[in-house]
RNA sequence: GGGCGGUUAGUUCAGUUGGUUAGAACGCACGAUUCACAUUCGUGAGGUCACAAGUUCGAAUCUUGUACCGCCCACCA
């Protein structure tokens, strides 16, 4: 026995040389791995956003998808888990603004070439930093394949998919009603608006022979239409008429129209119709062949076309507005209201519906093909109740805005006509004239949305159509991420796996939930609750932490997380570490190769553990990592420990040489498999161990044979 | 407004198609300990499984309803 084990069990000093053993190896890349590994088995990692530190959310993925790597492995599969970063547009875009205004700089103003170029030399550093730390949680990923969401060949793919959709006229660029974040000057997807619920005043309105109730006067300016319910007997003589309205500034004449959408109950049964401001009168606007009168700007502040209340911002407009109609008389009633708001899913500011030229996807036939994929069972949700979840997501979705404002992200290619604003999408950088009125184009300044370029990651990272490796590794078999991004990212990459290859990207998706703080409460910055995962790997050990995040973590539910917890399963590190040291001192002198006649006894519990062992890989293979976890960690503890060994001190202390010899291999047995067994959860530990083994034939315990 | 998830020991959670006395970890109490390990071992306390009704020989588990917590979706201005 090595004197190593006469001391306890250091993991700090452990982990970073194991580490390097087996990224030295070569086996991370599933083109060394010896010759029984034949069938694929991949994994695409989801790139973490390059523009911070690793959180507890990312040890909760990577443990995860390590866990599942390392055991499909050691089956014999040919396993694939392809790392990556992710340039993640808006996001890293927020977090550098945030980072400028504290050295007194902004955005606004600063060249788009030189911001562009801050920002990537920001990402870079952090994608750097970041993958030393996957590596510190233990990830064995194949580095040679990493890929970046703006590396040329994946930028290359998601142009030529942007070309497609253009050619199957599943792609337009119009004027659409967008969600606008004034802070941030951009417009967002449907996804990144969060409804908050608030409290208003709706403010009832004389208008003309009307009284109209509204939470937004400051916008009566931009009203085209007052709009009625057909079927409302009150109002059925002014269908089609022209009337007319005062306001502060003068004069309006609006026309009545009539529309199902409009509530007789609500209010007063009649409508004002700002279409520049509002998503729902915008659709009436398009019905009614409305015009669009824009009287907010994109910084929040009312326009040129407001007379006085030019240059205001929305709520000082909205204040002097009211108490302009007050003073004409035309406010009839103040009501207290309580409704919902769009807000920016970042900065919880107000988004301003807004009327704006931008690229959209049609993605309702692709979702159309991932509904089918999910209805046959070719994309399936651990847990289950997602396959239902997604399904009706896909249903209702509307066309998808890949316009982004701001300058770190994927460029669109494409041109837009000076004279007649048409959008041309131009992958080639060719196109001087505009092909429909021959007027000059200039270069889209807008980028995509930082999701549309993920949605294709699993075939772009493989090289699709031609790579090698996209022949060999897709479809992908499990896709494992944070359930808070299905409709993100699970969702788009199913609609764009089907769309671009006509398979689905991967077989499995296996959800986890958040990884909250002891008491179940989410971890925030302001409630000082956040946990980084690596002081906890340095303070206990990343294999204590990682059973740590895999106990007690059930699919898409989300998993408390605590000190007391890992600090029990550092023990449990030492616990095998000296288990070890007890049987090699124990098999010292007995010839490990041999197979002696065994005991009833030891006949009976090396039947236990196949049992176990059996129970475990059926765990783990229908995704019950949790269970998996906690079963090997009893075994080895309160059975192995408590039961086997300490019945076993007779007769390896004994003078019976049968029974002597049939404890030593049945000891001996029961480590090595339970090593092979725990490997998967605690590679650090379990691979030190192995190392000091004295059998032939050894390998690196990550590319042995999972027991059967 | 619609939908989903949760509610089990002091705490965090399991409970795999309904089946003996409902489990684990941590915590707690008491005791042990030169013999692999004090990062230890043994023993133990602790639960009307949110509530109500129903199905069943049998319910934490299935049905219905209620309450509270959390999440998602939604164009009544």
């Amino acid at each position: 026995m090595n004197e190593k084990f006469l001391k306890p069990y250091n993991p700090l000093e452990t982990e970073p040389r194991i580490y390097k053993t087996w990224e030295e190896s070569g086996y991370f890349n599933p083109d060394n791995l010896p010759e029984r590994h034949k069938e694929s088995f991949t994994l695409i990692m989801p790139p973490p956003n390059a523009n911070g530190s690793l959180h507890v959310g990312h040890a909760a993925f990577v443990t995860i998808e390590d866990l599942l790597i390392r055991f499909k492995r050691m089956r014999g599969f040919k396993t694939l888990w392809l790392p990556g970063a992710d340039h993640a547009g808006f996001e890293t875009q927020v977090v550098y603004e945030k980072k400028i205004e504290k050295e007194g700089r902004s955005r606004f103003g600063m060249d788009p070439e030189i911001l562009r170029s801050e920002i990537m030399d920001f990402t870079l550093g952090n994608k750097k930093f970041m993958e030393g730390q996957i590596r510190q949680l233990g990830a064995s990923c194949d580095w040679s394949r990493e890929k970046f969401t703006l590396d040329p060949d994946i930028i290359k793919i998601v142009y030529a998919t942007f070309k497609q959709l253009s050619n199957d006229n599943l792609l337009y660029r119009g004027k659409r009603m967008v969600n606008w974040c004034v802070k941030h000057q951009t417009s967002l997807s449907d996804l990144e608006c969060a409804s908050v619920e608030q409290n208003d005043k709706l403010y009832y309105l004389k208008y003309g022979p009307f009284t109209v109730a509204t939470v937004r006067p400051e916008t009566i300016f931009g009203d085209v239409a007052i709009a009625v319910n057909p079927n409302d007997p009150r109002y059925k003589k002014y269908i089609g008429q022209d009337v007319v309205v005062k306001n502060p500034i003068g004069e309006l004449t609006l026309k009545v129209i009539a529309d199902e959408v409009v509530e007789i109950e609500f209010g007063t049964g009649a409508l004002k119709v700002t279409p520049a401001h509002d998503a729902n009168d915008f659709k009436l606007a398009e019905k009614n062949k409305l015009p669009i009168i824009e009287v907010i700007d994109k910084n929040g502040r009312l326009n040129e076309k407001t007379g006085k209340y030019a240059g205001m911002k929305i709520k000082e407009a909205r204040e002097k507005v009211v108490a302009d109609l007050e003073a004409m008389g035309l406010m009839e009633k103040i009501e207290d209201y309580k409704h919902s708001i769009s807000t920016c899913y970042k900065c919880n500011s107000t988004l301003e519906p807004r009327v704006m030229p931008q690229w959209f996807v049609d993605v309702k036939p692709l979702a159309q093909k991932a509904i089918e994929a999910i209805a046959k069972e070719e994309i399936k949700f651990v847990p289950e109740r997602y396959n239902k979840i997604c399904t009706q997501w896909l249903e209702n979705i509307i066309p998808w805005n890949i316009s982004r404002q701001i300058v770190w992200g994927i460029p669109i290619p494409a041109k837009i006509c000076n004279s007649c604003e048409e959008g041309i999408v131009d992958v080639e950088n060719s196109i001087t004239k505009c092909p429909k009125c021959g007027g000059e184009v200039r270069k889209e300044t807008d980028t995509f949305d930082t999701w549309f370029s993920s949605g294709q990651w699993p075939f772009a990272t493989l090289g699709y159509p031609d790579g090698k490796d996209f022949k060999a590794f897709y479809p992908t078999s499990v896709m494992e991420t944070a359930a808070d991004i299905v409709f993100f990212w699970v969702m788009r990459m199913a609609m764009f796996g089907l769309y671009r290859t006509g398979k689905v990207p991967f077989k499995d998706v296996y959800l986890h939930g958040l990884v909250n703080d002891k008491h179940g409460k989410k971890m925030s910055k302001s409630k000082g609750n956040v946990i980084n995962p690596l002081e906890i790997s340095d303070k206990f050990g990343t294999d204590a932490m990682r059973m740590g995040i895999i106990i007690g973590n059930t699919p898409a539910s989300d998993v408390s997380f605590s000190d007391d917890k890992i600090r029990g399963y550092k023990n449990f590190a030492n616990k095998v570490w000296n288990i070890t040291r007890f049987v090699l001192t124990s098999v010292e002198g007995f010839d490990i190769e041999s197979k002696p006649e065994l005991t009833d006894t030891d006949t009976t519990i090396i039947a236990e553990l196949a049992a176990t062992t059996t129970d475990i890989t059926n765990d783990i293979d229908n995704y019950r990592f949790y269970m998996a976890a906690e079963k090997i960690y009893h075994y080895i503890w309160h059975t192995f420990a408590d039961v086997i060994i300490e019945n076993s001190k007779v007769a390896i202390a004994g003078t019976d040489e049968k029974a002597k010899k049939s404890a030593q291999y049945t000891l001996y047995k029961i480590l090595t498999t339970s090593l092979k067994v725990l490997h998967p959860f605690m590679p650090f530990v379990t691979e030190e161990i192995w190392a000091y083994l004295p059998h032939k034939d050894k390998k690196l315990l990550m590319i042995e044979e999972w027991p059967n």
